[in-house]
DNA sequence: ACCTGAACACCGTTCAAGT
DNA sequence: ACCTGAACACCGTTCAAGT
């Protein structure tokens, strides 16, 4: 079922309202509530026992709005990426690489907000509403900048990429938290300055860095590449 | 366990030499397993269990030698590092992008390898001596082409984003094959145009891409953002 | 001293029995 | 007609009993 989007479309029944007082346990409320959980406790430890109990209701109730485990959580992922909201208003007058810097900015952004789900956002093409709404408007930015069809879908792949990359690797489960993050430090300094040479002289750098600082760096690099690309005016100018 | 990288210093004690005529379980011969399972039957799939029989042995065994599950797949993921092999003499005479490129292109084909293998390199530094030798070859390789200590750090964090990320949505389980890519390209088209104009336009640029073309376009994207940034003689000309 | 069968406390999923 | 308790076939992990 994941990897094919055409479940999306094919929802359950409407659920009915709840009984005996109980709030209803319908599809936003469940999908709500598994994303509380996924905060808290993280993917891994996220059990749709916990999830029932958390509901005042049973694990078979579940199987009733999703066919499993895997598509509650895509709706999950489908609703952190209605999250990200830039207003219209705040891209006027702006240059494209500023506006896209805004768009990724809010999509950092809102991956930090939820750093115990970020898993569940690498293993798929999201083809929920909200990844598709978002996808529509940056590759219609990037249209009105100018940007040939091919080269807008590959710099919104690339932009996809490192965002959630960068944020995976830096807040992502398993990631050095802050109270970690000088025993990287030390791990890397204790390596052999012999062997690893490069890597000691770089141990600062690549554990002490100011994230947003990185972040923006990395990003302008990023954008810089797909000026030069633009402005040689096809998208595989650099290409043979 | 995993984030904090101490843990791999630390090995259990030699393993005992086989009895019974079967083959001794050492490390090496769990990790080759668990790997070439990974490959067959997925990350998800995976079960100590099916590991054990394989090996002719009991899952008890294993944790003679690993701590858990999570220990022994970190070992699988630097297994897996261990296949990038970039001959230096094939780097002689290259400029910077080119052997940047060559590397890339070589991670990357380790990684098409193993797609089933993908998820398990997102979440975590890879801290083992494969994934250590690898990043210590990249940075020296930056210095000696003088890129500052501060930016090969970032290029380095930068390009293996741009990899990972890319492996993974084209290749990783849940992404579609050959088989379902004429699925998701229907699906982008019967998307209703008046809504999603862009997507729809863009459709077949974001299904029908030739592969190789479009991970060494994105990777130019990002190594000539990387050359201005080289060019400006600091890692942070671009920001404030 | 080293190995491991069998158990433990779970998990996602199903379905027959309830209301 | 809709819901769900209780069961099913697993899972990762542990430890007492074996050799």
């Amino acid at each position: 079922m994941p990897g094919s989007p055409a479940w999306w479309a094919s929802r359950p029944p409407a659920p009915s309202a709840g009984r005996r007082g109980r709030p209803p346990v319908d599809v936003g409320r469940i999908v709500e509530t598994a994303l509380k959980l996924v905060d808290e406790v993280g993917v891994q430890a996220l059990t749709l026992r916990m999830l029932a109990d958390t509901l005042d209701s049973g694990t078979a109730t579940l199987y009733r709005h999703f066919a499993g485990k895997d598509e509650l959580l895509a709706y999950v992922v489908d609703r952190i990426l209605g999250e990200v909201r830039v207003s219209p208003e705040s891209l006027d007058g702006l240059a494209w690489r500023e506006a896209v810097e805004v768009g990724a900015q809010a999509f950092y952004d809102t991956l930090r907000r939820h750093p115990n789900a970020l898993p569940l956002l690498v293993a798929q093409v999201p083809v929920g509403p909200n990844g598709l709404a978002n996808r529509e408007r940056i590759l219609r930015l990037l249209h009105g900048f100018g940007f040939p069809v091919a080269l807008a879908a590959r710099a919104f792949t690339a932009i996809g990429h490192y965002v959630v990359g960068f944020a995976i690797q830096q807040h992502g489960p398993g990631a050095p938290g802050p109270g970690d993050q000088p025993h990287l430090l030390d791990y890397y300094r204790s390596l052999d300055p012999n062997t690893y040479p490069a890597t000691t002289a770089a141990a600062d750098d690549l554990t002490n860095v100011p994230l947003q600082e990185e972040f923006r760096c990395g990003l302008r690099l990023l954008l810089d590449g797909l000026e030069q690309a633009r402005q040689a005016g096809e998208p595989d100018a650099s290409a043979g």
